[in-house]
DNA sequence: GGTAACTGGGTTTTT
DNA sequence: CCCAGTTACC
């Protein structure tokens, strides 16, 4: 191992090092797509320790938690001691940790309920009857709706009406019925002990706000460092401005032209602010990639979108050549030689060529020597892959898919986090409504009844089952006392591993009896418990289930194993901050990309630019695209000319010409004409119906 | 009265 | 495949 100099900069170019070891006011790094920006952020930790920061006093924002472990893991020191340990996590997860800290001045009961965008939704719905908000009138916005109008509101700091106005102006009539909703959602979490996504953010927010606690709260950190600044919504921007007045100590390192999540309420514009805010800020550009070869890189400066004093243009290392790579320079032909293979864009007949297309190569990848996680197919929506998928398991091509449904929506997860929210946090009427209708002869009349002889509001509900399981009728009494026997005795345990083992337990009977493939459920569950078990406690084991669910139930299992070889799918946005060698870019199809729900609105349309630039950044050696001319289910729009629908529209002519365009092998039948044995088939089984009409043949 | 079983229409992206 | 709305059954 190496010490002292060069150290923290060992092995940066000169931008990556300016910044890693940038001294005074705010810095803010714009790092292009593949431009070194984790190790950037990386190295400026260690040289912020080498300058004598406790590690301990450095806190590392991220979005998601695998960025999080991932450059926790690089930025400490194989002789660290455990505790000198750098603060790192997403915004929601470092929030949750400071409220857990001090739930009790924040007025939360200790194992308070951390709630996912689906329970919001569920309180929402039954809050909404209250608020003349029913849908007899069809035009009433249904749970999900009212979930996202009011987390909008939140995130962007702006009054219900403009949200209203602005986005869901179907909804115009609605906005004081949506204001009285949302106050009483507030009372109903107080009162329950439940804490939302949001939530986390705003306590956050207020304690750093508070005159007492802001102080403490912020000198508990001498930098702060927050990666993919251009994904902060307002409270989050809030939160960085507050932990890091006037800006001394702080990094953010972000793209404007990768900002994927305005749907979240984020907003590239705060990062276009830092300027205005800091005005000693400092601003490194990233620029040189090390990720993809030059005929990639061709392609994403031209999709690239600029914003004006943010422009930046990637430059290759990979393909060392004289030119200067820049816009306008996929005038290049296939000739040449250095750049590597130029995108392809396949055109295919329909979606089931398409899904042979990519199948195929793959396929050819594989034989030429590369793994199959090497390669990544890249969807706008989860959906996008399911004909692909079936094709994959019937060439028997494994895969695994990231984004799209996830392992805690299951029925029985969520049966199971009711279970252990009723034991960590008895006031959670969520996770009773839940835990009682699992029961066979339960439903919402019965479970409400239940609940208000619990009175959940006031203390120790608990200590008033006995009384509460007289408004069931005999015949449920027996099953439903017995699992909240064990749960009861649950509450009482300490040991976590005690308390998961008896939920577990407590869940066998109900779930068995509630579901045909039970045996399957319960050994999801058993690595449920497990996992539980191993952490400190059985509320810390449900957040981090909460705001870090598990993919699928393998990956709760561990690490896959090492010669495990999957292809992956992913959301482009699952897949931001990850590269392959080879990338699978499909369904490149008016509605598809761009998502037609995207396009009512500018803001909309400029974030599918983004998303598209993205996608095409994850590519190392090969990136190919599917273009397929017609779909199911799916009107064509108009076409633009060039046989691609809007495509050509939306990623400009100069795009197109950096791609070599290729035609997919159209579909060919196996039997030309099926039609004649279709009316054989009838006549003989007319002979089967008797005699009297057989005019007309029956077919099939 | 209350629950379960059936049917038909619709599906972005995630901490 | 999930939700809402409806019908059938206890």
């Amino acid at each position: 191992m190496t010490t002292g100099l060069p150290g923290a900069l060992a092995g940066l170019n000169d931008e990556q090092r300016a910044a890693a070891a940038h001294q005074g006011g705010p810095l803010l790094i714009l790092a292009g797509a593949g431009t070194g920006k984790t190790r950037t952020l990386v190295a400026r930790a260690a040289w912020l320790r080498e300058q004598g920061v406790p590690a301990s006093r450095i806190l590392l924002l991220t979005f998601t938690r695998r960025a999080a472990d991932d450059m926790l893991a690089r930025a400490r020191p194989p002789d660290a001691a455990a505790a000198d340990r750098i603060w790192g996590g997403t915004f929601h997860a470092i929030a949750h940790r400071i409220i857990r800290a001090h739930a009790e001045s924040f007025a939360l009961p200790p194992e308070f309920s951390v709630i996912d965008p689906a329970d919001v939704a569920d309180v929402l719905d039954t809050l909404r009857a209250e608020h003349d908000l029913v849908g007899t009138r069809r035009r009433a916005p249904r749970a999900a709706a009212c979930a996202d109008i009011y987390t909008r509101c939140v995130n962007t700091s702006t009054p219900v009406a403009k949200v209203v106005k602005a986005s869901y102006p179907w909804c115009a009539d609605f906005v004081a019925q949506l204001g009285g909703l949302f106050r009483a959602y507030g009372a109903h979490k107080r009162a329950h002990g439940l804490v939302d996504f949001d939530d986390l953010l705003l306590l956050w927010r207020a304690a750093l706000a508070d005159p007492a606690a802001g102080p403490a709260l912020r000198g508990l950190f001498d930098a702060v460092l927050v990666d993919e600044y251009q994904d902060v919504n307002a409270v989050q921007a809030d939160i960085v401005r507050r932990l890091r007045p006037g800006g001394a100590g702080l990094t953010c390192v972000g793209d404007d032209a990768q900002a994927i999540y305005a749907f979240r309420g984020a907003d590239p514009a705060h990062l276009r602010d830092l300027a205005g805010e800091f005005p000693d800020l400092a601003v490194v550009r990233l620029v040189r990639n090390y990720r993809s070869r030059r005929a990639i890189l061709r392609l994403a400066n031209t999709v690239r979108p600029q914003h004006e004093g943010l422009e930046l243009t990637l430059t290759a290392t990979r393909d060392a050549g004289p030119e200067a790579d820049g816009i306008g320079a996929g005038v290049t032909g296939p000739g040449d030689r250095g750049a590597g293979l130029r995108p392809v864009l396949v055109r295919c007949h329909d979606e089931a060529t398409q899904a042979r297309e990519i199948c195929a190569r793959v396929l050819d990848g594989h034989e030429a020597g590369l793994r199959f996680c090497d390669q990544a197919v890249l969807v706008r929506a989860a959906g996008h892959s399911d004909l692909l998928e079936i094709e994959l398991s019937a060439r028997g091509i494994p895969f695994v898919k990231y984004g799209g449904l996830r392992f805690t929506e299951a029925a029985h997860v969520k049966d199971f986090i009711a279970a252990a929210r009723v034991v960590a946090n008895p006031a959670d009427n969520l996770a009773w409504f839940r835990l009682l209708r699992l029961h066979e002869g339960i439903g919402p009349v019965l479970a409400r009844r239940v609940m208000d002889a619990l009175a959940l509001t006031e203390p120790a509900p608990l200590e008033r089952w006995g009384a509460a399981a007289d408004c069931l009728p005999p015949r449920v009494r027996p099953a439903v006392s017995a699992t909240l026997g064990q749960l009861i005795a649950a509450a009482g345990l300490e040991r976590t591993a005690d308390r998961a083992g008896i939920i577990l337990s407590a869940l066998h009977d109900p779930v068995s009896a509630r579901y045909a493939d039970a045996a399957a459920r319960l050994a999801d569950l058993q690595r449920l418990a497990d996992a539980a078990a191993s952490r400190p406690s059985l509320h810390e084991a449900l957040v981090e289930l909460t705001l870090d669910p598990p993919a699928s139930g393998s990956d709760l299992a561990g690490r896959p194993r090492i010669d495990d070889d999957f292809l992956v799918i992913s959301t482009v946005h699952s897949a931001k901050g990850l590269e392959w060698p080879v990338v699978h870019l499909p369904q490149l199809v008016d509605g598809f990309v761009p998502s037609d729900m995207a396009l009512s609105t500018p803001a909309g349309e400029a974030e599918e630019h983004r998303l598209f630039y993205v996608a095409v950044t994850r590519a190392r050696d090969q990136l190919y695209l599917y273009a397929p001319l017609r779909l199911h289910h799916h009107r064509m729009a108009r076409d633009d000319g060039h046989g691609y629908g809007q495509l050509s529209r939306f990623l400009g002519a100069s795009a197109l010409a950096c791609c070599d365009v290729e035609e997919a092998a159209p579909p060919r039948p196996l039997i030309p004409h099926l039609a004649p044995l279709a009316q054989t088939i009838g006549r003989e089984l007319d002979a089967l119906w008797g005699a009297d009409t057989a005019d007309t043949p029956t077919g099939i």
